[in-house]
DNA sequence: GCGACTTGTAAAGAGGTTGTGAAAGACGCT
DNA sequence: AGCGTCTTTCACAACCTCTTTACAAGTCGC
């Protein structure tokens, strides 16, 4: 069961709400998040809308419109990430088994670390996409991460080595630099191309050279 | 400029404006959807939210709260898709896929560094329009370019190499002498005309470019 | 066509980013 | 506590990108 939204009753709005209400907005940006509180005045509600919020009722309110609003917001947000299907997931070689905390790479097993696991389920579910190094490990370890932090790198470092270890000739994640890292299975060796004549252009063709390609 | 959200206003709701309603929910998905109403009582917002409208708003209404329920509707949109990957710009030959950071040019991949992408991006969001250098130092790279910066023409450069390497024939990137350069796909060698006598209003040839029309 | 200015092109160094291996630290288990 | 495992930190090497620079080529007004 996957979390789409979130109803807040603040109550008659003080400060402490304001930076709870931020936080949830700024830490759980995938979350639907509706604030319901007791005659909050319009420049409140506006603030409320600007911070981040999804949806802003104000008592008295009818239960049914509560009930039909959160519907709104929850279905916007299952729609939004539609791809999240509960089958396992695959890519390429890899399998992810998400509920048994388990990965494949052919069929069998690949011992990872909870750090591991969670760092490639993450780049799984968004296969294709760059993640910002930030992004990951805020998602990953769960909150911000120090300056000049290198773990993320680490741990990529990790996930590579084993998972090249299990499909030697397949390389699945692949450094946008000065941006962050992409997951996808890709050839790592483009056949037909000589390197060399590539000039400035390093010719990885995205979608031509899928292995296996996942509809 | 892209629609993220509309405001209908169906005033007192009748038979016509359901149907409209669910016609406009049905056909685009994508589309943020907020009612405005007059008077509709709870039962009708409810049906009205399950429908699938995004947000309802009765009036009287205050335009500050109207607003900001927009922006908030809005800035959903933008997000579902951006994340979703539904929106690629796309240029004639050139797709670029903002989320993945990365750009395509007849499907597949054209690795670019980071200002480059950014500069690409830039130009493709505003098509047919004439950049200044100011103005694409300003945007790409942030800050103020500092007098006699010759960075934005060593970039235009680069993306026109690996643009017209994987596309020639056509031209992508079009100088236009003291002032800027604008992003058009336009056949790079039509015999018989001279950049320049398009006359004052060059900048609306936005030919859509069947990548055939060379013949 | 001439001169002044703008843009195209190529190359190299500086500076920042990432890869890598290993050690130190934190954690959990018996 | 003792031990093994996992995580984090660190230092250095390798790498990539950006910026700068210099010169060639192009464009415009006269």
């Amino acid at each position: 069961m996957k979390v789409n939204a979130v109803l807040v009753d603040l109550g008659v709005i003080g400060e402490g709400g304001w930076s709870y209400l931020e936080r949830i907005c700024g830490l759980m940006p995938d979350l639907g998040v509706i604030v319901c509180t007791a005659g909050a005045t319009v420049p409140q509600r506006v603030r409320g809308l600007r911070v981040g919020a999804d949806d802003w009722i104000n008592k008295p309110c009818h239960p049914e419109e509560v009930i039909a609003r959160i519907e709104a917001v929850a279905r916007r947000r299952r729609r939004a990430r539609a791809e999240t299907g509960m089958g396992p997931l695959v890519i390429g070689e890899v399998e992810i088994r998400v509920d048994q905390y388990q990965a494949l790479v052919g069929g069998s097993g690949l011992d990872l670390t909870r750090r591991e696991f969670e760092l490639l389920q993450l780049l799984a579910e968004n296969e294709g996409r760059v993640l910002d190094r930030e992004t990951i490990y805020q998602r990953v370890w769960g909150y911000a991460m120090a300056h000049g932090d290198r773990s993320v790198d680490v741990f990529i470092r990790k996930l590579r080595l084993k998972l090249e270890k299990r499909s030697p000739g397949f390389s699945y994640i692949h450094t946008h630099f000065g941006v962050g890292y992409r997951f996808a299975a890709e050839t790592s060796v483009p056949e037909g191309l000589t390197p060399g004549d590539e000039g400035l252009d390093r010719a990885e063709s995205q979608t031509s050279s899928a292995p296996s390609a996942r509809a």
